[in-house]
DNA sequence: GCTAACATTGCAATAGCATTGCATCGTCAT
DNA sequence: ATGACGATGCAATGCTATTGCAATGTTAGC
């Protein structure tokens, strides 16, 4: 299990320390992308530099990716498989919940072509849709 | 000229001041969405934390809208004439150009229908395109 | 095993942007 | 005139992101 994660971090050429271990396990675990600070209140007593480090390690490398939400802290979530340090392959939507105030990737929802004037060339992009998320709406 | 720019604050439920005159005809004059430190270098010699508060006061009655581009900085636009204080209809694409780091409204280019899955509910729409700007796309 | 090179971690400090409190000032209606 | 109310200016604060540097841990060569 613990050799699952293992081999993750090792994959996307991460070395395999002690927090790192512990960062993936705890970023598995969440179903929404989360924040530095929740990372923090969500690990051990850790050290919030390092933690701000190894998120920015795991984004470089393809393991995570990052998520502005307009809340103005950056929000993290595991990425799929076939991103890399270079290209990232996230272009789906994340949708933030104003009701819940949790950010989530909804990776089966794609952003569609966007026809752009002339001459305008896309090279990233980034939807955001805010609204009542699943778990809030009810009936 | 200056009568115009009163008008389209009154319009808007704005006390028209003399700052809010400069402000606005400042507004007008730009092809790019500014953040408020451009606003601040743009104007004459003012106070800061006034023309953030004339930002603020511009968007809660609907004379411009926020860009959340991913700088950090937020950026402000003049909306189209249909908004109003409860409710923004500038669902369009924004763009951030990667070269010469403006951001762009492309109020021509809308937002698409995305259907998200079931039980999410849209109440706003953000989308950043990043790439090449047309007067920095060369050849 | 010892040690030098290198990566990681911890702590301190800083930069930037956003936001609020409060006192002052201007304007308008009574 | 004056009192109410909005607008402005200045100070202070909070929060997030980011860097410098020292201490620590890890690994490979000797
Ligand atoms: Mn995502
Ligand atoms: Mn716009
Ligand atoms: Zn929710
Ligand atoms: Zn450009």
């Amino acid at each position: 299990m613990t050799k699952d994660i293992e081999h993750r971090l090792k994959n996307k050429d991460i070395n395999p320390t002690a927090m790192r271990l512990l960062v993936l396990d705890f970023l598995t675990k969440q179903v929404a992308a989360i924040s530095l600070n929740d990372l923090e209140k969500g690990m051990g007593p850790s050290d919030r530099i390092t933690l701000y480090r190894t998120l920015k390690t795991f984004e470089e490398k393809g393991l995570v990716h990052s998520i502005e939400d307009g809340t103005g802290a950056t929000k993290y979530a595991l990425c799929e498989d076939n991103c890399d340090g270079d290209h990232h392959h996230d272009l789906h939507v994340h949708f933030y919940c104003n009701t819940c105030k949790e950010t989530f990737c909804l990776p089966n929802t794609k952003i569609p072509e966007i026809s752009l004037p002339k001459r305008f060339q896309t090279e990233e992009m980034n939807l955001i849709i805010k609204g009542i998320c699943d778990q809030c709406h009810s009936g």
